[in-house]
DNA sequence: CCTACCGATCGGTAGG
DNA sequence: CCTACCGATCGGTAGG
């Protein structure tokens, strides 16, 4: 079980360029010269182009995973926690701002009105991602930390202000989209926060 | 100068599918058969598919001109022409519910990361919706209507919103998507509001 | 607007 | 993992 093999190669390559221009642009054989491999070679790792796109998506969900669900999981539950989740996102956007797009950003925009097994898989992922946040914010008000509101209406307009992060700094190379995602986040929550819950550290 | 011609009808067809699919994806091949055409039919009324993807793009900005942007232009200036603006997009995400995506939200995610001419047309447009979401905030704080505050930031946050409510509602198959976005920016836009402004008409 | 074609590239397979 | 293929489709052209 090594980790560092040709799939792994492909993967990383695969994610990167789909963080850019998506899944559906993705070629075998553009991605096996990028590589220095043949196409079969490439192929042969998953069987099928739809193949090797759910595995990049599988592979897309560890590094999330790993670079910014979990280390936010180590703050405390409810507003401090939800609070961490869109500092490290938007600063894991402000991070990548010299290898290409988000990689969730691109594909939920590139799959919203297509159908298929590979829309169905990112749309199951977005909706467990928007869950989260929705829990987060239940998690708050249920501990005190917010006032009561609709927390399907606040998770849209989190996740509208984090993709917009996302994108709008590509779109008009502004630098600065991530951080006034951040801001409007802040302020948002700011105004909802019980005068007795924790403070949101910048 | 005929304007239900050959080429309208093919830039009508291109609209739709690019709505949906964007415009790389486009392909002379598939929209010829749509129409009942031949391949050279379609390319030689563009004479390159780069030139049909700009057309396209044309297309859908004087659609965009004539049923979002013209309409609101009637409302006085400032925070009527605002809010009437915001009110036209959301109702008109509502309405295009059945048939494809909204042009503009997915070519923008479509071109954010991408390089050369389309690119650099939609980007140009894109930042003159911006600008204009911007003149009208400042035209809203100049005649007292809104509390001043910084223009391109409050626009990034109504640009957030308005894009979440056309492409949040095709992910999830959620057809309030357009009115949490509507409801998000009237909260908004109210918190800033001057007590003697003119009231928001939902 | 059409038919008939061009070289390039697509995803995928055979055989090793 | 490779070479050598397959049929289909890509954007584009010639000629009418």
């Amino acid at each position: 079980m090594e980790t560092g093999g040709a799939k792994q190669r492909i993967l990383d390559r695969a994610y990167y360029a789909a963080s850019q221009y998506g899944l559906e642009s993705l070629t075998i054989g553009s991605l096996a010269s990028n590589l220095g491999m043949s196409k079969a070679g490439v192929h042969g790792h998953f069987g099928s182009k739809q193949a090797l796109q759910l595995a990049t998506i599988r592979h897309a969900l560890s590094v999330s995973q790993r670079d910014v669900v979990a280390p936010s999981d180590r703050a405390p539950d409810g507003l401090p926690r939800l609070w961490a989740l869109c500092v490290a996102l938007t600063s894991y956007h402000e991070e990548i701002g010299l290898h290409g797009g988000d990689f969730w950003v691109t594909v939920a925009n590139e799959y919203d009105s297509r159908s298929g097994p590979v829309r169905d898989t990112v749309e199951a992922i977005m909706s467990r991602w928007m869950r989260r946040l929705e829990d987060l914010i239940s998690a708050a008000v249920r501990l005190g930390q917010l006032t009561p509101c609709d927390p399907a209406q606040l998770a849209f307009e989190i996740q509208a202000l984090l993709d917009a992060g996302g994108h709008q700094g590509w779109l008009y190379h502004d630098p600065k989209a991530p951080a006034r995602a951040r801001a409007a986040i802040h302020r948002r929550l700011d105004e909802l926060r019980t005068p007795d819950a924790p403070d949101l550290t910048e």
